[in-house]
DNA sequence: CGCTTCTTTCAGAAATTTGTGAAGTTAAGG
DNA sequence: CCTTAACTTCACAAATTTCTGAAAGAAGCG
């Protein structure tokens, strides 16, 4: 006789809900150590580690045993973040979010603006503290710093299209 | 007849105080918005304008208006996160908080330690789903995607290192 | 040694953040 | 249109974080 498969509810889930809620936890928990909210972070994981890879509102809130708040909160800062993609089932008004294989590409491409609020800050400083200053140097030196990150991280994601394509194929 | 100086207190401080006050909570709220703690931020804000690029403790909390007990948790998380170094006056037992001109390059290479932690949560996630499912795919996926940018992070500070040498010279 | 100066730790008050239930809004389907 | 399903917003309670004053802990200096 096969192995009792765990059902949930109606849809699908038939894997070992065990084994994904472990992961789901801990690598929620790596990104909450590194700055996400804890809601988000359990989210992105849930997504990540579905099968689908795309889960509707009502699942999340099954599976991580949150509030539709919750979820909706979740959700809209993830998108803002561009870390998921938002769909809408055609002829529904069920939602579903989706993480897409390259996302983090899409959520590190992102972080560029903020990079790029963060040099808008230190050039107004090196212009009002004066640029023949030492502190006023040290900011122009930091200031290079980031745009030269900014110019490579550009590259560097253009390389790693190339890398993907190689590796996994054009999906 | 010349603009008037703000003189502050005692210690050298001449500059416009208040062009330094905005650049400090203009960067630092740049910060907050990345995700670090208000305190740290505007400590590391302020050495980053000071002229010296080191201020003491005494210093610190006249010039941001918090205690010895704030001053002393922020910094205590900068060194943690190798954003300032502390330094002992010789002879002295007066502290000196440092930020030195290529402090980012030190933190980012820092950050790398996230990434692998990330890494090791996705490899355990692989293995616990199965390589073969569709879950388990898109993880190995995010997972190459990190040890690409890892590889690429070394290469891209060496080249920083080099870039920075010959624009600002050694120092 | 003991005084003095600086830094750290600690307990608690205050502020902020987080998550919920409930009401509100939107849009599909009869 | 009216109903109903789905998502969002809102007000509030609970939990957490943040900062402070006060006390304790080091370390130079006489």
């Amino acid at each position: 006789m096969a192995v009792e498969r765990v059902e949930r509810g109606e849809a699908g889930g038939d894997r070992d809900a065990e084994a994904v809620s472990r992961f789901v936890e801990a690598f929620a928990a790596q990104l909450v150590e590194a700055g996400m909210q804890r809601m988000p972070a359990r989210v992105f994981a849930a997504l990540l580690s579905s099968d689908e890879g795309a889960m509707t509102s009502a699942e999340l809130g099954e599976q991580l045993r949150i509030s539709p708040a919750a979820v909706s909160g979740a959700v809209r800062y993830l998108a803002q973040q561009h870390m998921v993609a938002r769909e809408r089932e055609p002829g529904s008004r069920r939602e579903r979010y989706r993480v897409h294989s390259n996302q983090w590409y899409e959520a590190m491409t992102n972080r560029e603006s903020m990079l790029k609020r963060w040099e808008d800050a230190l050039r107004e400083g090196v212009t009002s503290l004066g640029s023949r200053t030492p502190a006023g140097r040290r900011m122009a030196e930091t200031l290079a710093f980031f745009e030269f990150v900014d110019g490579e991280l550009v590259a560097m994601m253009e390389r790693w299209r190339v890398h993907r394509a190689e590796v996994f194929g054009n999906r």
